[in-house]
DNA sequence: CTGGTGACCAATATAGCGTTTTGGTCACGC
DNA sequence: GCGTGACCAAAACGCTATATTGGTCACCAG
């Protein structure tokens, strides 16, 4: 079932991200997203209600794209499922997809009113970041810091996930540092302040916590071709 | 020597302070301030060269304010010359003054186009956040982490402390935490990713830490009152 | 002489308004 | 019955006339 949209939304969503990239969200019009997919006008609002919607959906379907390669590299070895690794990982699949680095780096040139549109609600880190369930698993399983309720990282680890990626257009042009070493400190800041110093195994709650993402990464992908009926 | 200015620059800094916090930076006019300071509106191009050196004026006081409070707490309690200790006191300080709590949430309703001024550029974090010679008396003296080495913190303190302001803006109304409780995240944070589990004594250090904030907040005071003939 | 002033000016911002563009709809036809 | 593009109200844009404002400087009071 995974996968087996028809084909016309992707193409639709392939231009709207096109030419959000190319020109920003502001320039965008429905009239030209639907001539360079191939279809009608009316056809697009047979898949979202609004031109808000479709770039949700753009956007949502880029973090599809990202939970399932977080899923990915968690499968492939279990200590990415740690809180520091997943989110070094995060960070860099995040820059690397150009919609979700200007949607995460608050790109006002590229994403204009769409920052501050309801739309975008649902993207906010928040979900994304602080999954109450991931976390809830990893104290479970001693992967925190003993005493660290999950509710204790409501408020810091969004936060300091979201300096990391707000400093980024502020950043002077001879900042001497890759992204793997920014995503490095950034692992590093949350090792220590909310990992115990000797984490119990991960592998007892790899399976939990891949589900987890497996989950949210569906969540987002009905958000996005569900649209039309979405909240 | 200190404070001994005629009084006049600092009437015309309160004008400009109250009408910057009611009106906004963009509606201020150098008219109204003249008016409401009680002295001609060339008098205040005696003072400053143009409106935008006025305004980083205002900020620089508040910055002098700020720093002499710190000075004041270090040399009440050595202990708060701690990193965590000082960024706390920092994040309390400014979010308590408005002009500073606008320029350091990037508060974009009040400062407008002042946040992307030349101008500001002085005021920008760097400089309060990490001096390096400030770094440099820590590490010297056993308070920052071994091996830790004050460019490390470059990038990453900025950063973290950066987040924390830049959030608030961004934070949900029914966020059931007081400042003092967010500096206390904000502390935890820096202590575990920068300090040492046993850190040194700091009377050692207090002496010079303290001498540092003093003088940075001399650098400010003649910034704030010489802008006529600075940078 | 000197420090302070406000009339003055170029440059920028604002307001008003006619025109164009565009998000969203829906009657029609393939 | 699904897909379409002509259609429409609303919002955006361009443009001109007008008003505002940052900054200067000739002049004046002390």
């Amino acid at each position: 079932m995974r996968g087996e949209h028809d084909g016309r939304a992707d193409r639709i969503l392939d231009a709207a991200k096109e030419l959000l990239l190319r020109w920003g969200y502001r320039r965008v019009t429905i009239d030209e997203i639907a001539k360079l997919a191939g279809v009608g006008k009316g056809t697009i609002y047979l898949h979202w209600r609004t031109r808000e919607q479709l770039f949700f959906a753009v956007a949502a379907r880029e973090a599809v794209a990202m939970l399932d390669a977080v899923a990915a590299a968690m499968r492939a070895d279990p200590d990415e499922i740690m809180l520091h690794r997943y989110m070094r990982r995060f960070f860099l699949e995040a820059m690397d997809r150009p919609v979700l680095r200007a949607l995460f780096t608050r790109d006002a040139e590229t994403l204009d009113k769409f920052l501050s549109s309801p739309a975008r609600r649902p993207l906010e880190g928040a979900k994304l970041i602080a999954s109450r369930d991931y976390l809830r698993v990893l104290a479970r399983h001693g992967l925190l810091r003993a005493g660290l309720r999950p509710e204790d990282l409501d408020y810091s680890l969004p936060t300091i996930v979201f300096g990391f990626f707000a400093i980024e257009p502020l950043l002077p042009a001879d900042v001497p540092l890759g992204l793997e070493e920014k995503a490095g400190h950034l692992a590093d800041t949350l090792r220590r302040t909310f990992e115990p110093e000797r984490p119990s195994a991960r592998e007892p709650a790899a399976g939990e916590v891949v589900e987890i993402f497996e989950r949210l990464s569906r969540d987002f992908e009905d958000a996005a071709y569900g649209g039309k009926h979405g909240s």
